[in-house]
DNA sequence: GCACGCTATTCTATTGATGTCAATAGGTTA
DNA sequence: TAACCTATTGACATCAATAGAATAGCGTGC
């Protein structure tokens, strides 16, 4: 099965459980970094809210990497949180300074994105 | 240099030219059967038109063989056009009723991805 | 008539991004 | 103590993007 490649959306015979898009992974990490603003929180946690966003069923590991790539990136910054646990310790993660900065440029982005989306969607339904 | 990346819109020092984000990346698809519906058309001159729309500078490759892989699942269509070209043959394609189809569930995919990004947007800028 | 530049397409190699799977591990409940 | 949920990490395989070069016809200037 392919990942997504071209005509992932097509999806052919059977009707295919959700699939996420190149699209939504696109937005796994402004995501991230929105629902950081708003409070610090774990990866197992975030993994929830994506979901309940609409950013497809994300694989836990996508998530967790992702975390990690922006801790290295200095958006983000995690502390180990052993007590008051309901399993293993977790892992807090929460925006630093240079985050808000990268959700300020990603925004900036995706506004960009969203007007092109808008502007294929409308070219794309003229009557020829 | 890394493709995209974490952090690919953060640039960091020397401002960057114009580099082409995973967003606009997952557009080109969309962007080519849009353009397709307008007119049959040719690699060379849609790899023009996608640069006019905003879909950043795209490397001829990945256009290419976006095409062969859209005509490939019948998106598309191509014949050689031998006469009046002013260089080597080329390849005309056109798009089929199957690749209308693909245009169509695009554009609820968009539509979609659209949406997510304006809720992002929103949520991303309230003040916490 | 040939060297150069533009149009036009294809192929190969490399690297980077993504998905999947398995391992680890603490806690809770039956 | 076995099964299950929370929680995170690492390794590996695969796929897609990019760069770069090869191929090739045509037009222009010299």
């Amino acid at each position: 099965m392919p990942r997504h490649g071209r005509g992932w959306m097509m999806g052919g015979g059977p009707p295919w459980q959700q699939r996420h898009t190149p699209l939504t992974v696109a937005l796994i990490e402004p995501a991230l970094l929105v629902l950081l603003r708003e409070r610090a929180s774990h990866g197992y946690t975030l993994l929830a809210e994506l979901d309940k966003l609409g950013v497809g069923a994300i694989h836990p590991s996508v998530v967790y990497r992702t975390l990690r790539e922006m801790e290295a990136l200095g958006w983000v910054q995690s502390d180990w949180e052993t007590s008051q646990t309901q399993g293993p310790p977790r892992r807090i993660y929460q925006l630093t300074a240079q985050g808000t900065e990268a959700l300020e440029s990603w925004k900036r982005e995706l506004g960009r994105a969203r007007d092109l989306v808008s502007q294929l969607l409308e070219r794309g339904s003229k009557s020829t």
